[in-house]
DNA sequence: GCGGTGCTGATAGTGACTTTCACTTGAGGG
DNA sequence: CCCTCAAGTGAAAGTCACTATCAGCACCGC
């Protein structure tokens, strides 16, 4: 049984290690060509995997690029925080985790997933569904934490408006060509979030 | 010179009459059996066209579930209003637009796309793509009308949180069985917008 | 009639994605 | 040491969205 869970670890390693090595190389080769100039079979023979293999980690061409190992730490650690906390609080104390989640990984490794993203309409679409699922997933925990019905118009407003904001920064950010840091923008997103937008008109 | 007009919109006629025809059997379709299921070969062989002619005036196979012939024309009285006037009164003149924006077609007919855009993920990711973008040109717009510079924190936080408000009035109306009447759900999404997210806790 | 102009449809690709199946690998039990 | 069972890998064939090209063809002004 100690045994079971052994194997699953090293299957699991294995697994982790094949899709970094997959998503490096093929970074390198949309980054030295294009995306769209890449097929799924060269990124294959590049990384000495079968095509069926990409297929079977990633399911789509664009989750090579949008795939993120701490993904799933990070969305569980805000979720926890929304439940625990009165939601400003929680968005307060989510910025602390935003900032830090998504800079886990190397920055730089970062900024070229991101730069792909922004340049390739069919990566922005897989990526604008992910938000959207993110941002109704965080809405989902919210109205349970607040006891307020399911689908709660004002708590979507602002889960919608709270990945919007953390967009408009990675947005932002590629837009500055990364040069302001992705901390202070995440903070001033969510500064304006916090104040509301009480316009001086 | 008035011919060439007259040509022109001749062709536009006939160009939206086909546009019109092939979306309304490829509902049928869609419905019949499942998105999935249905090639645009046979869509087009329904609709008495070419596939080609299918491609060329939808580009891809979900915007013919997504295409609505008076997308445009709200949306520009939508960026007429916000560059018209300060921001909050905007929206809620917005709010009007919108009330009557979506729904100058028959309703039968949008709830038939909102269900099928609801329910076929690839669907929903490039409708998630174009909603995005939708509020992008709404920030760029209100910025300028603002006078603020591209991109400011609070103008993008504000947009995505107008589309989103929106698209949780959508997808509000969608889970009610097309119940709560839409006009009603977007009312309330901008009043809540226009309040800001000051909760009681 | 005659020469454009712009739309249509037919044809022949390409490549993402799926399904299936035969093979390997590695652990545990006799 | 062999057998077996589990899970993963790769090879192969097929489907279908989507692109590019090109030959008609209608409709216009001349």
């Amino acid at each position: 049984m100690s045994e079971d869970t052994q194997t699953r670890d090293l299957r699991e390693r294995k697994r982790l290690a094949s899709m970094r090595r997959i998503q490096d190389v093929a970074l390198d080769l949309f980054e030295s060509e294009s995306y769209g100039a890449v097929t799924i079979e060269r990124v294959a023979a590049a990384a000495e995997v079968s095509p069926s293999s990409v297929y079977r980690y990633f399911g789509t061409k664009e989750q090579i690029v949008l795939w993120d190992e701490y993904d799933p730490v990070w969305i569980g650690e805000l979720l926890d925080e929304i439940s625990a906390q009165p939601p400003m609080t929680a968005l307060r104390r989510a910025a602390e985790v935003l900032i830090i989640g998504p800079l886990t990984t190397d920055e730089a490794y970062v900024q070229r997933r991101t730069r792909l993203i922004m340049e390739e309409p069919s990566i922005e679409a897989a990526s604008a569904l992910a938000l959207y699922e993110a941002a109704e997933l965080i809405g989902k925990t919210l109205s349970e934490a607040l006891g307020r019905e399911h689908g709660d118009l004002e708590v979507q407003l602002l889960s919608h408006a709270f990945v919007g904001a953390i967009t408009g920064a990675i947005h932002h950010w590629y837009e500055s060509g990364f040069a302001t840091p992705l901390g202070v923008l995440l903070q001033q997103a969510l500064d304006a979030l916090d104040r509301g937008f009480r316009f001086a008109e």
